[in-house]
DNA sequence: TCTTTAAATAACGTATACATTAATAGATAA
DNA sequence: TTATCTATTAATGTATACGTTATTTAAAGA
C-alpha cells in the first residue's frame, strides 16, 4: 500500500529516533570528553539547549543523569558546571578500576568460560603485539582497552561492568593524553597473557596478584605524567 | 561580622527547601525499599505524579535519576518498572562493596590517621557489643553498617564514597529482612577490632585480608538466608 | 568610601499544553 | 475464524509559560 511505502520511507529518512533528553547526553558526554565544554566551565540551561537546539527540558534531563554520572554538577543560577578531572581524581578512578578488574579476574576464574569466551581477549593481547611491532600506539591503546573491558565482561557482574562503563571514557581521555610522554609498554603484553592464563586455569589468586601490580603500576606512571607534564585539570 | 551572623541566622530561618524532583526521589526511594512500590510493578508517570502531589515533570527528572542509580528502569508506555533484586543481584553487590570496602581498609592504612579519626569507628564496634548483650539486632545491624560507612569514610576516596552510598540501602534492606533469620554475629566484633587495629598500625594487607574474609563469609551467609527463606525478588 | 538595603533582573523549578508515538480495539477482507 | 489495516486512545516527549528565588545592580545612608 501506499500508505505503508510512505510510512518505511519515512523511517529510513528519519534514520534514528532517540528523544532529545539521550541524544543531549550523549552529545554533552563527547563535548566533555573532547574538551570541546572545557573543565571546569560553567553553561547555563539554556545556552545549553541553545546549542543543541532543543528545548531546556531535555537538557535539564540530561544534565541530571550527566550529574548522577559524576560529569558535571548542577549548581542552581550557576549553570552545570563541567567537572574536571584531576590527578587526584584520577588516582580515585585507577584504585576503583583497579580492584574492579582484579574482582572480575577473580570471578572469571571461577567460571570455567569455554575456550571461545576468550577469543576476543586473546585477539586484543595479539592486535597490542601487532601494534607494538608497528610503532602504532594508538591502536596499541585501543586494543588495550578492548582486553581490559573483556576481562570485566568475563567476569560476569553487572554491577562491576555498569561501573566500569560509567568511568572507562575519562580514562581512555587521559591516557590518550599520555600516550606519547610514556615509554614504551612492553611489559603490558606478558602481564596480560599471564592473567589471562592464570584465569583459565582456574588460578583466581594469580591473576589478581598479577593484574593488580600492572595496573597500580599503570595507574602510578598515569598520574605522575599527568603531573609533570601539567595536566591538573583535564 | 554581623553579616555572617545574619546569613547564618538565615539559613536556619530558611530550614529546608529541597526541590521536587529531589523530593521524589527520596520519597520514591523509600517507598521501593520499605516494599510499599513492590518489585516488579510498574508505574505511570502521571500515577507516580498523582500520588506526589506534583506534575510530571519532577517525577520525570527523578525517575531519571533512580534509573540512572539503577532503582528502576523506565519502559516508554508501560511505566517505570521498578527493580527487583534475586539473589543474584545480592551477590554482585555484595562483592563489588566488599572489594571497595578492602580498597578503602587497604587506603585507610596508608594515611596515619589521627586518633580522633576512629572515635566513630570505635564507637560503633562498642555499640555492637552493647547491642548483642541486649540482645537488640536491630541496634547492632545499624551500628554494624555505622562500621562500614565509617571504614569507607576513612579510605577517603570519594568515589568509593560515591558508590557505596549507591548501593548500601539496597543491601541495608535485605539485610534487616534476614536479621532474625540469622545465628546471633559474634565474631564480627572481634573481626572489626582486627581490622581497624591493622588500619591503625599501618598494615594494610592485613586488614584487607581479615576484611575480606569477613564479608565474603557475611555475603555467602546473606545469599543463602535469601534463597533458603524464598525472598527470590526483594 | 563602604555598607546596607531595596529593586530589578536573570535563572531556575514546575505546571501545563501540545505534539508524537505506541498500544489497543474495532472493522474489513481473505 | 484469522489476519490486516485503520481509527482511537493513552502515554510519553517536548516546548513554553509562569511563579519563585538567587543574584546583581543601584540607591541611600553611615
Amino acid at each position: 500500500m501506499q500508505n505503508a511505502n510512505i510510512k518505511v520511507a519515512d523511517k529510513f529518512a528519519a534514520q534514528k529516533k532517540k528523544p532529545n533528553t539521550f541524544h543531549a547526553v550523549d552529545t554533552l558526554k563527547d563535548m566533555i570528553l573532547s574538551n570541546q565544554l572545557q573543565a571546569g566551565s560553567n553553561h547555563l540551561e539554556a545556552e545549553l539547549a541553545s546549542m543543541l537546539g532543543m528545548s531546556r527540558t531535555p537538557v535539564r534531563e540530561a544534565t541530571l543523569i550527566l550529574e548522577a554520572q559524576g560529569l558535571v554538577s548542577v549548581i542552581p543560577r550557576h549553570g552545570v558546571k563541567i567537572l574536571s578531572i584531576s590527578p587526584k581524581d584520577m588516582t580515585e578512578i585507577y584504585q576503583v578500576l583497579t580492584e574492579l578488574e582484579c574482582l572480575s579476574a577473580e570471578l572469571a576464574a571461577t567460571k570455567n568460560h569455554p575456550d571461545e569466551e576468550f577469543i576476543s581477549a586473546e585477539k586484543a593481547i595479539q592486535d597490542m603485539e601487532t601494534a607494538l611491532l608497528d610503532e602504532d600506539l594508538e591502536a596499541w591503546a585501543i586494543a588495550d582497552d578492548k582486553f581490559h573491558s573483556e576481562l570485566v565482561r568475563l567476569g560476569e557482574n553487572q554491577r562491576v561492568i555498569n561501573i566500569f562503563d560509567m568511568y572507562t571514557d575519562q580514562v581512555k581521555r587521559a591516557r590518550m593524553l599520555t600516550l606519547r610522554l610514556r615509554p614504551i609498554p612492553t611489559k603490558s603484553n606478558e602481564d596480560h597473557r599471564e592473567v589471562l592464563q592464570a584465569i583459565k586455569s582456574g588460578q583466581g589468586d594469580i591473576a589478581v596478584k598479577v593484574h593488580k601490580e600492572h595496573r597500580v603500576q599503570a595507574g602510578q606512571m598515569l598520574v605522575e605524567l599527568l603531573e609533570k607534564f601539567g595536566l591538573n585539570n583535564l
